[in-house]
DNA sequence: GCCAACGTTGGC
DNA sequence: GCCAACGTTGGC
């Protein structure tokens, strides 16, 4: 029996929004396009149904942890890898042998307000967070059990 | 819009 | 296998 893991995974809200999110079917979305090994090994490898997800909006204004999703699916390959018409269409890849994996995540909860990234950078034990780090561009990382529940305290919500 | 930092590509 | 050049990310 494996403990569960916390995540940090990134969308550009011009893009996917968590509102795009609370808009799908079920309030579940692929998490389709990342194609960057380090984060498809994190899908891939280390993810569970049942993680947390903080849903964080990059490249916006405001930047903020939006809410919170679940992982509700075990690694499946992700279909724009064999899409021609896709951005995310990689010739490299085949059906046999795919490149791109990818979960499924389903929406728990917005914050509302949501947490300013710019609130993380000032709290006292998120000194540490990969998303905080010069340079850090990865878009899906790891968050420690700490650093959720710090979140959550910031959003004044229970942790789920 | 700028640009620093990073990841990938490809010549050698 | 090195590393320069390039393209992208993403905060500011």
């Amino acid at each position: 029996m494996s403990e569960r893991s916390y995540w940090l995974m990134k969308s550009e809200p011009d893009v996917f929004g968590i509102q795009d999110l609370a808009n799908s079917p079920d309030q579940t979305t692929a998490w389709e396009g990342v194609r960057n090994y380090q984060a498809r090994n994190y899908m891939r490898d280390s993810m569970k149904p049942g993680d947390g997800v903080l849903f964080y909006h990059s490249n916006a204004n405001p930047l903020c942890v939006a809410g919170t999703a679940v992982v509700v699916s075990d690694a499946v390959p992700d279909p724009t890898q064999f899409d021609p018409e896709s951005e995310y269409f990689d010739a490299t890849s085949s059906m046999s042998n795919p490149r791109w994996m990818m979960r499924h995540i389903r929406l728990v909860r917005l914050f509302e307000p949501p947490v300013l990234r710019e609130t993380l950078a000032s709290t006292p034990g998120l000194e540490s967070m990969i998303l905080l780090q010069r340079g850090t561009r990865l878009s899906v990382h790891p968050v420690t059990a700490d650093e959720w529940r710090i979140i959550h305290q910031l959003a004044g919500v229970q942790p789920t």
